[in-house]
DNA sequence: CCTGCCCCATA
DNA sequence: GTATGGGGCAGGA
């Protein structure tokens, strides 16, 4: 028995860049390939032909549309052309060919050629078969086996060679430098620059075969990686060994896909001229025509060509044999991935293990207080090639606090405490005097870890490694390269278990100790230089070994759950630009607030005087529960409502609604509320925010707290400073450039509905935003048969509520309270939406499906969103889920391709030769300071890097827009 | 002094 | 109808 497997996508393209390249047909059909493709197919039937024939045979064909690859690796194959347009209709037709010569054609959707075949090749070797698969791909190799049982065959005719010429071992070895069941190790280091599988950078073939030689496998040489030497390879495999653990994944062939033909249905088939014939004739291929007329002593002229093959369709040739027609099998993710008992899942369990069974013994720390033990860590490090950092400062802002300390581990269950900043308690007005003695001088300190801390070769582990970045900076220390715990978590399980000592109880079940316990609370807690040594280095050090042990356990997990692309490529290279940003800061005006501030306070005083004359009494206009008591129990008005607690509802919408019926009580609260909300959350607030050392405010961000992927801005928050009403604006007058400097304000327009047109595939939309219309206006225009011109700004008003809606998960009920319409009339407009635009509802549809059937839904690049309580038995918490399913993978994609954006802005302007300091981030808009006059030059590059953001990782079949403006303050800029 | 609630600023 | 952070009030320590 002998299995001749063919790769017929193989076949194609080499077809395609062998030939000259358009060979139509009488009608214009391309057809050159598919001549190709036959005469290969004829030839290889022709030259197996003799004792050791094929006794069974396929063509097998790669299907269209995304396999488990794309899901491990998002961007697998990314940067593959798309498929030139004359050889689009010539693939349905090698189908037809193959099916011609009476052999079975099989392609199934979600699995690539290269899986099938392998799956074939290894059932036809238990059942006692010789196999042969017709292939040059080298990704085929791993299945040759050492007893000949499974070869390939190389039928590229190459100048000098034979023209046949079979892989074995041997020559796998002179490939590869290993055997065959060696192949994907090696594969998984080198990588493939062909199918973008990323390997380890910088590790080649010969390299790869060296180490998996040396240590065996692939899971044996990452988990030895600190045994390496050589230190550069040593950091590589250190640093990429997750990567490595994926690009394994993504060469490794899958043998058990659930195929629908048994190997009993590949038996050879004698060439049927009844359906070769109308084939052949069809396709205008004489040559070989008459080649198979003689060879099957058969004539031509008594077949009509098979009229159904003119067009380009994938019409199942007439007399063809019923099993051969192409299968179509839904794509089913892949049992070895899901099952914990598989590689890098149960590799991960593993680790989990091992870490957690170690108890955290405070004994074992130490505390460095003289060189040598100083530079015995160092040593230590430099062996180990990573260490868990964390410092302790006298605060939490880290643009101001100090250093007290600098805590280090390089193997869980170990840690060290430097301490260089502790002060004597001396006088209670000064704040203490003077070091405590016996630590090391800071200088020192800085200067003998600074090699280790800055040395590419050496990963630092943090825990929200932004805050000790920004601290040794001003040490001048810039630390690098580095790998977050609490970004690591966030790419797994989103900003659920945020803060170490949520992650510890979790994970390794062990009660960190808390900063209160150390220091007390409230204002009588002692900030860390007060602390006793002693006492803090048993914190300190517990640090750094429970984030070294949480590395442990959660870095294995990016891989197996198929989050490492997230994480390498968005998160982990974010934090270094966020801490940049944070620490530029932004100038702020304070005469402009305190002007500001003025001017709020006397109008609202007036509002608050007119409101105690109105409501006949003094009362506190802050309390809306004094307020609700005075309209609707003392004067008596009609048609308040209640709050889930029973207060009366005195919020923004019910004070307008009463302001329309005459209440002027009403009005003047909700202006007198404006006011002193723009003074108290901001002109008052924001001046307390200027740094002394810089004259500037520096927010912080956290990047591992939203559910979608937003960043999340705060003390201060500068994600909600005014815009909507001219006394707000004002506040944005006093974010200012420095002298000399221009601020660039820079927004992508639209970018949410954008990213839904295109997940959605909402052609209507897709087409609005090719053509650059308004898009309010073009729903209003398709929604209520309005034309755009002369379009009454209401009408328009209600269709941009529709579409933000659309956004938010749409409810009648939320539309309604929107617009202020009756909930039937906002059903109405939602049914209308939806039969205008039908993809929205099969968008919405899906998302509310799939967050019920997996607990999460996915951003285009990746990232997952949890819900656990999607199946709640809760129904309005179930529609929440629901709602919010359907805003997160637009929210957070959005999200996303700024976040890249971001990544990617620095160096394109350091490219560009463009001076540009990016500052702040609003969700879809980044603010910069340039050079005064270098305002031209900036702008372009900025809008470039934010508009091609998603590529290539994702090709959006949407334009996406960003607009700039330059001013001196952020108000004009906007 | 801490916490929950209400309200409101942004995208 | 989505996602946040924060100020002020009120109530219970």
């Amino acid at each position: 028995m002998h299995l001749l497997l063919v790769d017929g996508s193989g076949y194609i393209f080499r077809a395609f860049h062998a030939l000259p390249p358009l060979n139509r047909k009488s009608d214009g059909l391309p057809v050159g390939c598919v001549q190709g493709f036959c005469n290969m197919l004829f030839k290889l039937t022709q030259d197996m032909d003799g004792d050791d024939a094929p006794t069974h045979m396929a063509v097998i064909f790669d299907a269209k549309g995304k396999t488990f690859r794309d899901d491990i690796y998002p961007l697998y194959k990314a940067q593959r052309p798309p498929a030139p347009e004359e050889l689009i209709p010539q693939f349905p037709l090698t189908r037809s060919a193959t099916r011609a010569f009476s052999i079975p054609s099989i392609e199934m959707e979600g699995w690539e050629a290269d899986d099938i075949m392998a799956t074939y090749a290894c059932m036809a070797r238990k059942a006692g078969f010789k196999v042969t698969i017709a292939s040059s791909d080298k990704d085929l190799m791993q299945l040759v086996e050492p007893d000949g049982s499974i070869r390939l065959l190389d039928t590229i005719p190459r100048p000098g060679q034979p023209p046949l010429r079979w892989i074995g071992p041997d020559e796998v070895f002179t490939k590869f430098g290993v055997t065959p069941d060696k192949v994907i190790d090696v594969q998984a280091l080198c990588g493939d620059s062909v199918d973008n599988v990323p390997g380890v950078p910088g590790i080649g073939v010969k390299t790869a075969a060296q180490l998996i030689t040396e240590y065996g496998d692939l899971e044996t040489l990452l988990s030895r990686a600190e045994e390496i030497k050589q230190p550069a390879r040593r950091q590589k495999l250190v640093d990429n060994a997750e990567l490595a653990r994926i690009s394994k994944r993504l060469v490794t062939l899958e043998q058990q896909v659930p195929v629908e033909i048994d190997l009993d249905g590949l038996i050879r088939q004698p060439m049927r001229p009844s359906a070769l014939f109308p084939f052949l004739k069809a396709m205008e291929f004489n040559t070989i025509t008459k080649r198979l007329a003689t060879l099957l002593e058969a004539n031509p002229d008594d077949f009509e060509p098979d009229a159904t093959l003119a067009a380009n369709t994938d019409t199942p040739v007439p007399g063809a044999p019923q099993r051969s027609t192409s299968l179509s099998v839904a794509k089913a993710k892949l049992a070895a991935n899901m099952v914990p008992g598989s590689g890098p899942a149960r590799h991960a369990a593993e680790e989990h293990a091992r870490v957690k069974a170690i108890p955290v013994n405070y004994d074992s720390y130490e505390t460095v207080t003289t060189p040598e033990a100083l530079e015995a860590w160092v040593k230590k490090i430099i062996d180990k090639g990573l260490v868990a950092v964390d410092t302790e400062t006298t605060g939490l802002d880290p643009q101001q606090a100090d250093l007290v300390g600098i805590c280090l581990s390089t193997e869980f269950g170990e840690g060290c405490y430097i301490p260089v900043g502790h002060r004597k308690s001396g006088d209670m007005f000064e704040g203490g005097e003077g070091l405590v003695e016996g630590q090391l001088p800071i200088r020192e300190v800085l200067d003998t870890l600074r090699p280790v801390l800055q040395d590419k070769a050496i990963l630092k582990i943090g825990q929200n490694v932004k805050y000790d970045m920004e601290v040794l900076t001003r040490y001048g220390i810039t630390l690098a390269p580095i790998d977050d715990t609490m970004l690591i978590s966030y790419a797994l399980d989103g900003p659920r278990y945020n803060g170490m000592d949520v992650l510890a109880e979790h994970w390794l079940n062990h009660k960190t100790i808390t900063y209160s316990e150390l220091a007390g609370t409230g204002k009588n807690q002692k900030t860390f230089d007060q602390l006793e040594i002693a006492e803090a280095a048993r914190y300190a050090a517990e640090d750094a070994d429970i984030t070294l042990r949480l590395w442990h356990v959660l870095k294995p997990r990016l891989s197996a759950e198929n989050v490492t692309t997230l994480y390498e490529t968005i998160e982990r290279p974010l934090a270094p630009v966020l801490a940049r940003m944070e620490a530029r800061g932004i100038t702020v005006d304070r005469q402009i607030l305190a002007r500001l501030s003025g001017d709020f306070a006397q109008r609202a005083a007036a509002f608050e005087a007119e409101a105690h004359e109105l409501a006949g009494q003094s009362f506190n206009l802050g309390s809306p529960k004094q307020l609700g008591e005075i309209l609707f129990d003392k004067m008596g008005i009609e048609g308040g409502t209640k709050t889930k607690t029973g207060a009366w509802a005195t919020g923004a919408d019910v004070l307008e609604g009463l302001a329309a019926k005459g209440i002027p009580l009403a009005r003047t609260i909700v202006d007198w509320r404006q006011l002193t909300k723009l003074k108290g959350t901001y002109t008052d607030a924001l001046p307390n925010y200027i740094n002394p050392r810089t004259g500037r405010v520096h927010t912080s961000y956290s990047q591992a707290s939203v559910l979608t992927g937003r960043l999340s801005s705060n003390d201060p928050n500068l994600q909600n400073i005014p815009v909507r009403t001219e006394d707000g604006r004002k506040i944005r007058t006093a974010f200012v450039a420095p002298e000399g400097k221009t601020l660039i304000s820079a927004d992508y327009s639209q970018i949410e509905l954008r990213v839904l047109a295109h997940i959605a595939d909402i052609q209507a939309l897709k087409d609005a935003f090719e053509e650059g219309l308004d898009i309010h206006a073009m729903t209003a225009s398709e929604m209520f048969n309005v034309p755009v011109e002369g379009m009454p700004s209401d009408v328009r008003r209600r269709a941009k509520a529709i579409n933000f809606g659309i956004i938010y998960g749409i409810s009648a009920f939320g539309l309604a309270n929107q617009l202020g319409i009756e909930r039937g009339v906002a059903g109405e407009y939602i049914k209308t939406y939806f039969e205008r635009f039908p993809g929205i509802k099969d968008y919405m549809d899906a998302q509310k499906a799939r967050v019920k059937a997996d607990g999460h839904v996915m951003t285009i690049f990746g990232r997952k969103i949890q819900f656990p309580n999607a199946n709640s038995g809760n129904p309005s918490e179930r529609s929440f889920v629901e709602r919010a399913s359907i805003n997160a993978p637009i929210q957070g994609s959005a999200a996303d391709i700024i976040r890249r954006a971001m990544i990617r802005m620095e160096p394109e302007l350091k490219k560009a030769g463009v001076e540009a300091d990016m500052l702040l981030q609003v969700h879809d808009e980044l603010i910069f300071e340039v050079p005064e006059g270098t305002e031209d030059q900036a702008i372009p590059v900025i809008k470039k890097v934010m508009e091609g953001a998603a590529e290539p990782a994702v090709r959006l079949t949407v334009p996406i827009q960003v607009d700039a403006h330059a001013a001196k303050n952020w108000d004009e800029a906007h």
